[in-house]
DNA sequence: TCCTAATAGTTAGATTATCTAACTATGACT
DNA sequence: AGTCATAGTTAGATAATCTAACTATTAGGA
């Protein structure tokens, strides 16, 4: 987590934080093929902004008093809503997380009454989940911003930027999901 | 933090890790204007890249018993080698992070050796931070890594992509770099 | 049927990266 | 000299994870 309110800034601290600036003028020291440069520095650009994507959201969301993990169980339980019942073990799949983790998650969220365990009958191992009326309404309350959070992401580029982007992005989502996808 | 290892998965835990196509249809069922919907489905995806983006990074890194975070640290005090001395507060303000995070950042590398602390003669309240000869050989080892895990981030576009996305990315990176920047 | 295996969930304890608030020197300015 | 600001640290908190160990409970084979 990462939360940039308050404000120690005093008059002298007017160097921004570190940019990208820097670590182009590394590489530039650091690397040998001057092929693989643009790259690179592209590349540094996307980390930069994944940083900072997330920092968007975590500050849009925070007025709402929960942060994106959180309501990404939220949202999960939204969408199992009337179909199978879902159970922490399945949630951990879902997310991509650990079981104890789920735990954590659900017992924040239950504390708020945002969310209810109740055991199985048929398997008294397992519990079902799910999102209680207030927890609903919490979602339906945050959804605007986030899905407007989402879209201003791409505020600045106009119709013909965002069709190639479109194009662009969907490769590099498989391109990554293929990194990251295997493992798990 | 967020590693990946271990693997707890068994036979019939074969569902991936939730994608984006479930918000995907969750936002159309909450979302009104059907004008916003592509720019949302992209910064949807968005959003997801950047989590993974971040996670690929921290993968690769992970060999060399550093994150991100610290790795960003040190390339910082490489950076100012030669140049003025820098202080606690001043790589506070430039990573935009509190000095009390500083500290406990610095207090982490020192213990390993990678970076050492040296007392202000002029001003006794400060203290002039340096890169260790060590530290700096683990830069140098770590970097091919960084650099070539920048760099594959692109590896599934085409020569053609990459010059379109280059244009958008400087945009995207105006853009949140306005979104963000103000307030630090 | 009984015993061992596996499974579900939780607990305990750790790590990383942050934060705020309060504290200790030290320096600066009136 | 006295007050105020600055530098760094400490103490204590939170969020999101993890692993390992534990407790029920079920399932499957001998």
């Amino acid at each position: 987590m990462e939360r940039k309110t308050g404000n120690e800034c005093t008059a002298d601290q007017q160097l921004p934080a570190l940019g990208i600036g820097p670590y182009l003028e590394l590489m530039d020291k650091t690397t040998a093929q001057d092929a693989d440069r643009k790259s690179i520095r592209m590349g540094l650009v996307m980390l930069w902004l994944s940083d900072n994507i997330l920092d968007v959201m975590d500050v849009d969301l925070a007025p709402f008093g929960i942060t994106e993990s959180k309501l990404d169980m939220l949202l999960l339980l939204m969408l199992h809503e009337g179909r199978e019942l879902i159970t922490p073990s399945g949630i951990a799949d879902r997310l991509g997380i650990r079981r104890a983790s789920v735990t954590a998650l659900l017992d924040w969220l239950e504390k708020r009454g945002w969310v209810s365990r109740e055991q199985s009958a048929k398997d008294r191992r397992m519990i079902h989940v799910s999102i209680t009326p207030e927890g609903r309404a919490l979602v339906n309350q945050v959804l605007p911003t986030f899905w407007s959070t989402c879209g201003s992401l791409l505020d600045d580029l106009d119709t013909e930027e965002r069709k190639v982007f479109e194009k662009i992005l969907s490769k590099l989502h498989q391109s990554i999901e293929k990194k990251v996808g295997v493992g798990r």
